[in-house]
DNA sequence: CACATACCTGCAAACGTTTGCAAGTATCTC
DNA sequence: GAGATACTTGCAAACGTTTGCAGGTATGTG
């Protein structure tokens, strides 16, 4: 029914191999025949098959992009702009959620495995070893993990999370809360080696809390321990657990930013528009996003594993910091 | 060098024909060579090739999803939903965003026809006529667009809109805008038509203002015109507009709900946080992903196209609308 | 015991491409 | 004008599956 190679190749009066290579080695083919050919597949409205290509190319065009949670505000402009570069490389991207699930994440890569020329494995969850296992598979890419032998994107989150500190510092704050996220997450131990290396350095003992879901759930959760450990500041794991935080502080009779500063990560589009508007430390998510393809492609075309790529990340100051109570701004 | 239906019947010592009924006929082979290759399989980590196994049975376990901006916080849920769904039923989905780009859209259907069994179209903004063409070659079913002959998922926006309205000329607003999106999206018709509608009835006249793009920055443009229009009240496309209103108003010295109430339609994630805690249309997305996909798969397997769904959508009332200047609430 | 039936398995073609090889033709060089 | 060279094309195998057909063995029936 639908019309094949051995359409075009009747029409046009040549042999499916000349159509073939007139369709992906035009030189291979003179001038005249590739009108005739180009013509006909015109007029037919073929468009090859892009299954049987990958059957005897061993190439499929297709690209996986795996990611956490959707629905977080993170992961959408990554996906876009992933998606958008691929296409512009004539690949198409299977998009999967493995809703924060380590064991659903592995499937997935193993599921799509046969279908994809390389995954790109965004802010995984897996255990190191068992990346590594997957990556000699087929080519894989992490954003926001740093593996040897695996090619990544990283976003400089400890810089911007220094800054966020020092920032925190200069308004005044010592007794300073870190709400951190899922300890498989890198980000997530970025974070809280950053801060805590800069705490160490200024002589403020940093309290940790958590570790809690990379939700605003787990904001809410975390905003209790904050509340309890008296904490005047708090540097979140991401913006959507800094608005739970936000929200359920509230909840508690502490104000932000007059009781409670709060500092998130991401930049996501939210944070410029809730109240208050949230400081937070930005990330370069659709860089990454189109980074990690460009490093995947290259994977899957060279085959030499390239590097590292690291993007730098910086602080967004808005309305959810302060200084504490009682303290007037010190720089 | 991958594992293929031949080494697993090799080394189960059967042909490779058992094995390919071992895996998708379980019922045709004896328990005891079924109990051997699946063994084998297991041992060999045998994955099948859906390429491979598309090519014969002309089903590829794949479906495309097509929307117009996965940055939009519209779509995440839908997009989170309806993939969950899908690989519930084992399949994959591919993603792609057409940048709110009619000719990018129909580019990617073609694209993707023969890698696909079906696709979702999540408000296209294609025209009815080329949506018909492009049905006619694959299965379709498209989200938020009426469309005779296409099986679709509709949220009933029109109720949410007028409810919307009832809301704001219960609080006493005669000068009411409507910020209108995109022409060729259903849903901002369907707006136009519901409000209009239940205006006309009540007496009063709506301002049309638009169409402006359905983001923060057509809100933006929007704005001036709400302005000069001397509107107390506006009903815009989306939240993505909604807020870009909000924040133009107060660079035109509007303070929203003071002067200008406004209303989102979404319900957006972020219609919640931010300030003010924005009044909108609230529409039952992830639902729509997940009925989008079940009657898709239904197409597919049936062939017998099934019909429209309709899911109902209702009015989330928050911070960002109140009585105008002046004006007691009146119910 | 002969025959029909049910069950299980192998064979081989088919799905739509790509590609190494060989054969044919035209062009060039001396 | 003969041989070498460069182009262009067709042939057929291969990629990894599925599936209709036929053959074979066991089981059941009278």
């Amino acid at each position: 029914m639908a019309v094949t190679i051995r359409d075009v190749a009747r029409v046009s009066g040549v042999h499916v191999s000349t159509v073939s290579r007139t369709l992906s080695a035009a030189h291979l083919v003179s001038p005249d025949t590739r009108a005739r050919v180009l013509a006909a597949a015109d007029a037919l409205g073929y468009r090859p098959n892009r299954a049987a290509r990958a059957l005897s190319t061993s190439r499929t065009g297709n690209l996986g992009l795996i990611v956490a949670d959707i629905a977080n505000p993170f992961f959408p402009p990554l996906v876009k702009s992933a998606q958008a570069q691929a296409r512009e490389r004539d690949y198409h991207v299977f998009v999967a959620d493995t809703d924060e699930r380590p064991e659903v994440e592995e499937e997935l890569v193993r599921s799509m495995a046969k279908q994809v020329d390389g995954v790109l494995l965004v802010a995984p969850r897996l255990a190191n070893r068992v990346i590594a296992e997957l990556s000699r598979e087929l080519p894989l890419v992490v954003v926001n993990r740093r593996l040897r032998g695996v090619p990544g994107v990283l976003m400089d989150v400890g810089s911007g999370a220094r800054q966020a500190l020092d920032h925190l510092l200069g308004l005044g704050h010592r007794e300073i809360a870190l709400a951190t996220g899922p300890h498989t997450a890198w980000t997530s131990r970025e974070i809280e080696r950053a801060a805590e290396g800069l705490a160490a350095e200024r002589g403020v003992l940093l309290q940790r809390i958590g570790p809690n879901p990379p939700t605003e759930e787990g904001g809410r959760s975390a905003a209790e321990e904050v509340a309890a450990s008296g904490a005047s500041a708090v540097l979140a794991h991401n913006d959507l657990m800094a608005f739970g935080l936000v929200r359920q502080a509230a909840g508690l009779g502490l104000s932000v930013p007059g009781d409670l500063s709060v500092v998130g990560v991401d930049n996501s589009h939210v944070a410029q528009y809730c109240s208050p508007a949230l400081t937070t430390v930005e990330m370069p998510v659709s860089a990454a996003g189109r980074g990690a393809v460009d490093l995947l492609l290259q994977a899957v075309g060279a085959g030499d594993p390239p590097g590292t790529v690291s993007l730098e990340t910086g602080l967004v100051v808005r309305e959810s910091t302060a200084p504490p109570r009682g303290v007037g701004a010190v720089d």
